[in-house]
DNA sequence: TTGTACGCGTTATCAA
DNA sequence: TTGATAACGCGTACAA
């Protein structure tokens, strides 16, 4: 690998002036020189080294993705991995890498926090970390700048970027009830998460607008994880019929999939004997039999996004520190139906 | 951020022996020195610097992942994602991080191809990559050590890891053809990718195996593209009845999945009218209804096989370039049935 | 047992 | 317009 000195020795100027021909400054170089240099650098295949960069207090180029991965669940994929490739959209045109640092769960990852604070990245980005994690706080506290997303913390430090979760589940509720539905169901997710808690609360106020009442009853704790889906889904429907949910509203699209499951198993058609929806839009979404009712959340749009605010934060353009929300959209497909008669 | 130095000077001992207690070596420290350093080193929450580190020469501990993250291909997600989550698993276990290195499509990345010469990272994954990549011969004319995933090229240069993906096609196909299927079509993949080759091959191995000849017109040309293998799947199911397919062997779950909603529009039932299988058992194939017919490929253990394997060559250890090929396993679902008269 | 000093490849300051 | 050189933080050969 040649270095500057390679480049000056071979050209016959000093490691300056190579140094300003690859910068553009801050010094300028003749036209001359500037292209012999040039020529050099291109002959010798020269590449500047990333750590003598960062090591002299530059940008590294890079930016930390902060995340867990967790064994088995297909929601990592479907919600993580869209988040991701917008964040690579952004990085990649800007000429910046991605740096992973995961684990199985929250626990590991903070356990590995270490590594964020070593002079590696020059941002983060937190990806749907539990709003009562010390990571925030005390990345916070490092100085570094990141970025939430899915999370919004009480006390408002950096940016967050997120879905309207409320008004999505609001929209998804009150399309079940303007349908005529009144018995309908929630599937919920993580008791922790920022999400659940919003798309619970978009569920009652759809009720309460209407001057319904929602039956707790109807409120099936369960979590983003397929086996804990499936269960509390078989737990739903098994009710007597005069008790069981002709409506389901799932936390998530994931969890519609298991609650498609468990009615197959039933024997309950969708939409004619239980109508279904969802949330996120996942990918499968639109391919599922009877495609999946849901609310559209433009994951790669916030991981581009994301992206662009802590590139801004990186560049030294200060945002103020506020919470910026994509506008959900209603996506009615095959899974809905007016109920029919007891 | 503290350094070696604030250390040092916090502990009235040398830089050097507070280097020497952090990397236990090269030479001893008394241990009453050891112990007022580790607490210097406690208070004031050092961190070695990571640039400072590669620049010396030493592992960057930074391993990089190279790979295309398209528009808007399902593939995408259930491909890449579990292979880079077991990627994680065995760099995070040995305190690695990940670095991703990516564009759109294969132009784009191999365009970018400069940022992994620049000394950030000990060596490099690369993900499904066209076998006539320039990158390969490229990257191995660099020195940095690389393992390649779901690729051969004809060279064998370095290790790659995949599954077998002959056999497992040569598996499926058979299941069909033991159910008494006759006139089983092909959806086929990338035209220039080794799965697609290889996958090929397996499906006309399970013909000739049983001395029966693969008809060319029921070979059906699509891609890893969720449009193009919906019109695909179209195009061989609106045959006439006497010509089109009663088995359809898709060359990945996505295009299975869109084969699932072609068949649906069209009005065929599965698998009554149409058996249909897959390949790699995507997290959904088992959510789909019926439950998806597929063989399935450990893309998690792929990923986590191909970062051992690379970890080791970092390390030193330097393995034959072998090819690595995970057993693929039949999963007999719902999807597939013995052929109706017709 | 410990401290001093050099060099890794850059960038930026100072001097010419 | 350019060259010499200090500094970034760390690891280690050498000197003490």
């Amino acid at each position: 690998m040649p270095t500057l000195k390679d480049i000056a020795k071979a050209t016959g100027v000093s490691i300056a002036t190579v140094s300003y021909v690859l910068n553009n400054g801050p010094r300028a170089v003749s036209p001359a020189t500037r292209e012999k240099v040039l020529e050099a650098l291109r002959e010798l295949n020269y590449r500047p080294n990333a750590a003598a960069r960062g090591l002299k207090g530059k940008r590294t180029d890079t930016i930390g993705v902060i995340f867990p991965h967790a064994v088995a669940a297909p929601i990592d994929n479907s919600y993580f991995s869209p988040i991701i490739a917008g964040i690579l959209d952004v990085a990649t045109e800007q000429k910046f890498a991605c740096l992973l640092f995961s684990g199985l769960d929250w626990e590991t990852v903070e356990a590995n926090t270490s590594l964020y604070g070593d002079g590696r990245c020059d941002g983060a980005i937190v990806i749907a970390v539990p709003k009562d994690s010390e990571l925030i706080q005390s990345m916070h506290n490092f100085g570094l700048p990141f970025v939430l997303v899915g999370t919004h913390p009480t006390n408002l430090i950096t940016n967050s970027i997120d879905t309207d979760n409320v008004e999505g589940a609001r929209q998804v509720t009150g399309h079940l009830l303007d349908l005529g539905h009144r018995r309908i169901g929630m599937l919920q997710g993580n008791e922790n998460s920022s999400s659940n808690d919003e798309r619970t609360k978009g569920f009652c106020l759809a009720h309460t607008e209407r001057g319904l009442a929602v039956d707790p009853n109807l409120l099936f704790p369960s979590a983003y994880q397929d086996d804990v889906a499936y269960e509390s889904a078989m737990r739903a429907l098994r009710l007597p019929k005069g008790q069981r949910p002709k409506a389901l509203f799932c936390a998530n699209d994931m969890l519609a999939a298991m609650a498609y499951r468990a009615a197959a198993e039933l024997g309950l058609g969708i939409p004619a004997e239980l109508s279904i929806v969802g949330f996120d839009d996942y990918a499968f979404a639109k391919s599922m039999i009877p495609p999946l009712t849901t609310i559209r959340q433009p994951l790669r749009a916030i991981g581009a996004r994301a992206a662009e605010v802590l590139l801004d934060r990186v560049h030294g353009k200060d945002a103020p520190p506020a919470p910026y929300l994509f506008e959900p959209q209603l996506m009615v497909r095959g899974s809905t139906a007016p109920p029919t008669q007891d």
